[in-house]
RNA sequence: GCCUGUGUGGCGGAAUUGGUAGACGCGCUGGACUCAAAAUCCAGUGGUAGCAAUAUCGUGUGGGUUCGAGUCCCACCACAGGCACCA
């Protein structure tokens, strides 16, 4: 047979000496940017998932270079930050010197799985040129205004003691190590991200990204537009801001709540006469973990303040304020303005805290009995009634003999009656019940608009239900008339829904027994003085903000959830930030001439306890001089996030050994990135980040594209066999050195193409690989079958033009899997066949060579088949041949196959049908019956229907 | 709770976008070669009934549209991922 391992390692050799896959600007050619996610070289070496991610990558590289492109595929190393530093940690080395080990470990990796890198392009984010230009561009970021130096509350892990952005810190979870976050009151450096907010959302436009990559960016970021309206605070100078997407319930707002963490509190900590209480619950606020405080399904906690209310601008009533960790202090304005109504999260609130909830907007159903058109309408207001029985669990109903309904007891309200008055008259009139005890009105109201059939006129009612019971069944007579039309019914709680025939009632005894809930729909405003009336959302959102704007006590807003950038890290492993602060000048920037400010040797990398990063303890370090006014001055020692190194990466590749981000040619010839893979964890991080940083460089005039990224596709996980999630302490972790050793670069790249869809996560089988490498052993013995003849095969021409179609299209699409297969397919014909020209075969090594690239260039040289494949151009189809002279018609009787026929290509549809209905199968499920019509699909099937 | 996805043989997965469901591979069964095993090669392989031709059921569930539905529409179920008190 053949040595995989040998012929590997020869077009390995090949390939890097004669720097085959190098490219350079060519301006003669359409250029190809194949981007693929750097590593972070850890101490474990290649995951089979890289596996499949880099040979994905190299497999469209390999393509498109044969298709004429100049391809630029790159690769490099993101080296600062985490994992790079615990590996350092545990194994007590310099992380320099891990990073170093670990860079060979995955080149060599990477080398012997034969991707066809441009290796002189290579750099690690930790060289001190590379980050030299980060610090060059941080200082940018400085000098338009976008970095600054705040006291923030940040997120805070205590296990790697270190700040974190809200992108590290989702889910309340530290990105590093999983441990729950905190805040912490820190002196940080920022970007300001969110004021490209806006431009991050309209960005996505001119990029083909996934839709779920776009919508989890837009998501992350969080517009939401609404108002701010000032509350004036009751006996102070000052108002209470807040923001609202929902001006239009400002009618309804009964409290205030204001984040533990709002300013105010401290200002009139005076003024407030519970402040042993606010104190207390501010620590406790304080004191519990992000995801704790976050957590929606938990109960609401809060205290009023007492001592200070706002005034509603809208009405000047006086509000109470109340303390919630509902209100997030980093959202909005830390405060809002709470409508119990029309908010899930307020009417939670006021329930548990019995503050009055005030209805403004209210439901308007069609009854059962559609108005109907051109009909008197009349207005009323009515009361519906839930009572229960004196002893069973039972409720009152009624049944009206002549029109078949069932209900519960309702009626008119009458001037001046209250709700409750109402009630009584109505239960003692159709029922003849007097021993009613009221308990409580609903929260909500409802409108209702029908046809009532016994006066014919259209109705709309506005209905109020009122819930009380019975103390005992002792009955006043009732009138003959309220007898003849109705009878008293005693239902089941469990029977009611289903025994109530009008929808609005059956809705009532389902709120009466599974509680209410805060209405934020759509409806007719009520309460609400210049919007009453106005029935739908967006008008009366309009119309308030407008309102408010013209008294000046509001304005249309915009809010992001997006928050800036928390850029410093107390950590040793990140590019210093370049930095000084100077006791006379501030904070000054290192000149741009003294860079890189190169991260010195330490003793003692570990995080400290203190919350600063370790290099300050590094005296002599630290001690400088002002750049400004000269005297003593003292280095920033936070660093960068390791995302500030893969921000702007793939620029650099474009010309890595520039003085500069990279020559403004090489900038323009390269200009996006065409096609960037990468996992779905970068969606809302890593993407988010290099989006922001490229639009801020392209609006310096220093690259000439504002989006980054062309194409965004993210891949699937390789689980273990089991189809879990490969991991050590499960045991199935596939070390793919151990498969390269086993079945050869060639069979496990085929393999992880053929696994699946590229996008979906796919279970490993090492079976599944053996049969790859078993399809190249049987590709390698078709040297047997060679003949002298020119040109392809007959028998084989049309396949293999269908095959260089199939192929071709695949790979642009990414369908790697069935790429594979269709070569599978074209492999099984040649079996057919006794011999084979050459031509036969160097079309089947070219397709297969983006695949298995070691194989088909040493086959394609043993047997003189042309050009080594890595300089060659891909095969070409013509689309003539890709049709074969015959095809199988298929016949259907009613839709169901009752037989197949060979045909020629060019059979006219009438003889499609003739030819048909000569099978003699299809002639017995036709025989006796009409042909109500024959539907002809032209080169694929006949469908007889008969009846 | 909300937003995305995804549900097809024993398994990984195909299906030209409404036209033969299960391509291709794995596995399994039988056979050839071998003293034997491995490797290799040949044949078969969705369920049920049948010697067979063939019939019938079958793409998460239930409806619908259509000559024809894995594909389209409605409702539901399950799983995965993301977000989650964002006012």
């Amino acid at each position: 047979m053949y040595n995989f391992s040998v012929i590997e390692k020869k077009w390995q050799k090949i390939w890097d000496e004669k720097q085959c896959f190098k490219v350079d600007i060519d301006e003669s050619k359409k250029k190809f940017y194949m981007l693929v996610e750097f590593p972070y070289p850890s101490g474990v070496g290649l995951h089979v998932g890289h596996g499949r991610v880099y040979t994905a990558s190299d497999v469209q590289a390999r393509f498109k270079k044969a298709r004429g492109y100049n391809v630029l595929f790159p690769m490099g190393w993101d080296a600062f930050g985490a994992p790079a530093e615990q590996y350092a940690i545990q194994n007590h080395i310099h992380p320099k010197e891990a990073v170093e080990r670990n860079i060979e470990v995955f080149k060599g990796q990477m080398k012997s799985l034969g991707l066809a890198i441009d290796w002189s392009r290579e750099f690690s984010t930790t060289d001190p040129e590379y980050y030299k230009l980060t610090q060059w561009q941080f200082l940018q970021f400085y000098k338009a205004g976008l970095a600054y130096k705040a006291e923030k509350e940040i997120n805070w892990c205590p296990k790697c003691k270190s700040g974190l952005s809200n992108e590290d810190a989702q889910g309340g979870v530290c990105e590093r190590c999983g441990s729950p976050t905190t805040k912490k009151l820190k002196n940080q450096w920022v970007l300001r991200m969110s004021a490209y907010a806006d431009k991050l959302i309209d960005g996505l436009k001119d990029t083909e990204f996934l839709d779920k990559v776009k919508t989890a960016q837009i998501n992350w970021i969080g517009k939401s537009i609404g108002a701010s309206i000032n509350f004036k605070l009751k006996d102070t100078d000052d108002v209470l801001e807040i923001f609202t997407t929902r001006a239009d319930t400002l009618y309804g707002v009964t409290f205030m709540v204001v984040s533990p963490e709002h300013p105010y509190l401290e200002k009139y900590m005076d003024r407030i006469e519970n402040k042993e209480e606010l104190r207390a619950y501010q620590e406790l606020a304080r004191s519990k973990s992000e995801i704790e405080r976050t957590d929606a399904t938990k109960e609401k906690t809060g205290i009023e303040i007492k001592g200070l209310t706002a005034i509603n601008p809208i009405n000047d009533e006086e509000i109470p304020i109340w303390v919630s960790d509902y209100v997030l202090a980093n959202y909005g304005t830390g405060a809002i303005m709470a409508v119990p109504a029309h908010d899930e999260r307020d009417y939670a609130f006021a329930k548990k805290f019995n503050i009055p909830i005030k209805q403004v907007i209210i439901p308007v159903y069609i009854g059962n009995d559609a108005p109907i058109e051109g009909k008197e309408n009349t207005k009323r207001n009515t009361v519906i009634l839930m009572v229960k029985h004196p002893t069973e669990d039972k409720y009152l109903c009624v049944k009206y003999h002549k029109f078949n309904w069932q209900t519960l007891v309702m009626g008119g309200i009458e001037d001046n009656e209250t709700y409750e008055e109402a009630a009584r008259r109505e239960l003692e009139e159709e029922t003849g019940y007097t021993d009613f005890t009221f308990e409580r009105t609903f929260d909500f109201m409802f409108r209702e608009k029908f046809y009532a059939a016994h006066k014919d006129v259209n109705r709309t009612t506005t209905n109020c239900i009122v819930v009380g019971h019975l103390n005992s069944l002792e009955q006043k007579e009732i009138t003959k008339e309220e007898k003849d039309t109705q009878e008293v019914v005693w239902v089941n709680g469990n029977e009611l829904v289903d025994f109530l025939g009008i929808d609005t009632h059956k809705r009532i005894a389902e709120q009466y027994f599974n509680g209410e809930e805060a209405y934020i729909g759509d409806g007719e405003m009520i309460n609400s003085g210049v919007l009453n009336d106005i029935d739908n959302k967006q008008d009366s959102i309009d119309k308030m903000i407008s309102y408010l704007e013209a008294k000046e006590i509001g304005k249309r807003t915009v809010n992001y959830r997006l928050q800036d950038w928390i850029f410093s890290r107390q950590r040793f492993w990140g590019e210093p930030i370049p930095m000084i602060n100077c006791p006379h000048c501030g904070w000054v920037p290192v000149n741009e001439e003294d860079l890189p400010v190169i991260l010195p040797n330490v003793q003692a990398y570990e995080p400290t306890d203190t919350g600063e990063s370790p290099l300050a303890n590094i005296r002599e370090w630290v001690e400088t001089t002002c750049p400004k006014c000269g005297g003593k001055a003292e280095r920033e020692t936070d660093t960068m996030p390791n995302w500030a190194g893969s921000s702007w990466y793939w620029l650099r590749y474009m010309d890595p050994h520039s003085e500069k981000i990279a020559s403004d040619e090489a900038l323009k010839y390269w200009g996006q990135v065409d096609l960037y893979d990468g996992g779905m964890e970068h969606a809302t991080r890593h993407l988010l980040y290099a989006r922001f940083w490229n639009i801020f460089l392209h609006e310096q005039g220093l690259v000439p594209y504002s989006e980054p990224f062309l194409k965004r596709i993210s891949h699937g996980m390789i689980l273990g066999e089991g189809g879990e999630k490969m991991s050590k302490s499960k045991g199935n972790v596939v070390n793919p050195n151990d498969m390269i050793r086993d079945y050869g670069a060639d069979a496990l790249r085929t393999y992880e193409m053929f696994i699946g869809d590229y996008s979906k996560d796919a279970a490993w089988s090492e079976n599944g690989l053996k049969g790859c490498k078993k399809f190249l052993d049987r590709v390698w013995k078709l040297q047997t079958k060679l003949n002298d003849n020119k040109g392809y095969t007959k028998e084989l021409e049309s396949i293999i033009h269908k095959t260089i179609k199939k192929v071709t299209l695949d790979i642009d699409s990414l369908d790697y899997n069935t790429a594979v297969s269709a070569l599978m397919i074209l492999l099984n014909e040649t079996d057919k066949v006794a011999t084979i020209t050459k031509d036969d075969y160097r079309a089947i090594v070219a397709l297969l060579n983006p695949f298995a690239p070691h194989i088909t260039e040493e086959i394609n040289e043993i047997c003189g088949l042309g050009e080594p494949l890595y300089a060659s151009a891909w095969p070409t189809y013509d689309e003539a041949k890709t049709v074969e002279a015959t095809y199988e018609m298929v016949v259907q009787v009613n839709g169901k196959v009752r037989g197949k026929i060979e045909v020629s290509t060019d059979t006219s549809e009438e003889d499609m049908k003739k030819k048909a209905q000569e099978i003699d199968n299809v002639k017995t499920h036709i025989d006796g019956k009409e042909i109500v019509k024959v539907i002809v699909v032209p080169k694929k099937l006949v469908n007889i229907v008969v009846k």
